[in-house]
DNA sequence: TCTAAAACATGTTATTCAGCACAAAGGTAA
DNA sequence: TTACCTTTGTGCTGAATAACATGTTTTAGA
């Protein structure tokens, strides 16, 4: 891989780099493919690479009392994750795979490390970073415990719209999830998002075709959304 | 205040900075006091301070749907607060307020940046606490979601433990929370954790009086936590 | 193309927990 | 003291939602 398809993949990491950092980086640089719902990590697993999402979608979930699954955040593209744990000492608390067939970019944590010793800017970036989502854990934490399930749901497809974006009619939501995975990104049963979906569908709120979610009255879905 | 006793306050602060920065740092340092039940910062407001509690105990909590609030974690002596919000750029998302008398020490964020870039040791240190932040948040998240009230309230008892400590007879919990608190900390109503503390106190797996917690049965609670 | 499995859909029941209402106890101030 | 407010405690009711059952549709593999 040449040094500027390596720029091209990692703009936040590459940016930041002196031109000997640069080098050292680019040597230190993997690309793994993930085929659909391929597990990438698993909890209780030390941590060894930062990785970054090159193409596909990514989810981080936690299998918690009798194995009930939650989707605790999604990766997008040019998005880093996994490097956490690594940071933190600990092994993985979470799991992550793929909603698609993904290519991932792999650094080992060591490389990471020595660079942020030595760049400032770079440090920065991860502190931002991990600051921001903080802060989202926080606003997460009080939705899903707080919001009652219409809510939930509400939330859902308008986080889903805001980080994978729609398709060329603006309202169809670019993320083909199932039920299932919806419900472990809401917090709720399988059943209940079917019969919440429907119901907003019912409502004419959204259109549902098989996994195609369409949102029609976005505003009404952030007021039930915003009131719980 | 001597460079002596700043040093003393903050000592994950202090001891990565070279004699110069440690100058800096001094001269930028403030010390101040709440009191019981005041408030520290409000959410929305805009972040100055990085802010490490001397002495006392704080709650950082979030009002969410309908005003309930829910406490997010809680700060004991020596741990830095506040700075998250400042790092992220954006306003507080939560609120922080004493539980007890606090003693708290306020260093102007940009100071603490400043720092941050001079400083690679230093940036390690919050990488870190953020990234150990970060975990605590997303399994709290899963916590707070799955499990049921037993399970809840059981497991906010081992983390005041953890957090507080207990008095000399090694099961009294340090802290005294009112029943109010102690439910917006396991995320239920005053009356469940009422009741909840009542059925623990019935089955005795802990003593009560009044706001003083003897933990008799911390395998049993551990228990409870654990399946939820 | 057939078959089996997975995903989707919907109705019913059971459980958990929030939301009262109200009373007792403790603390605080005039 | 008395009066008042806050906190604690308890019972009852109903709403929200999980759990279960069952049937249908879609998908994937042989």
């Amino acid at each position: 891989m040449t040094e500027a398809e390596v720029a091209e993949c990692i703009p936040d990491l590459w940016q930041p780099l002196t031109q000997e950092q640069r080098e050292f980086l680019a040597q230190n640089f993997m690309v793994q493919k993930y085929k659909k719902n391929e597990t990438i990590y698993n909890e209780g697993e030390t941590p060894q690479y930062l990785m970054c999402l090159l193409n596909g979608k990514v989810k981080i979930y936690k299998d918690g009392v009798g194995g009930r699954s939650q989707i605790i955040r999604v990766i997008k593209s040019q998005e880093y994750f996994a490097y956490r744990a690594y940071l933190a000492e600990e092994n993985y608390v979470t799991a992550a795979a793929a909603f698609e067939p993904c290519t991932i970019c792999l650094i080992p944590m060591p490389v990471i490390v020595r660079l942020l010793q030595e760049n400032a800017e770079l440090s920065m970036f991860f502190i931002r970073q991990l600051s921001k989502d903080l802060g989202i854990a926080d606003e997460r934490t009080v939705s899903l415990t707080q919001k009652h399930i219409r809510g939930r749901l509400a939330e859902s497809l308008l986080f889903l719209k805001d980080t994978y974006g729609v398709e060329e009619d603006q309202c169809t939501l670019s993320i083909y999830l199932s039920r299932e995975d919806l419900a472990h990104l809401s917090n709720m049963t399988t059943s209940n998002a079917i019969r919440t979906l429907s119901n907003f569908a019912a409502e004419k709120l959204i259109i549902i075709d098989g996994r195609k979610i369409k949102l029609l009255e976005e505003e009404k879905l952030k007021k039930i959304s915003k009131i719980g």
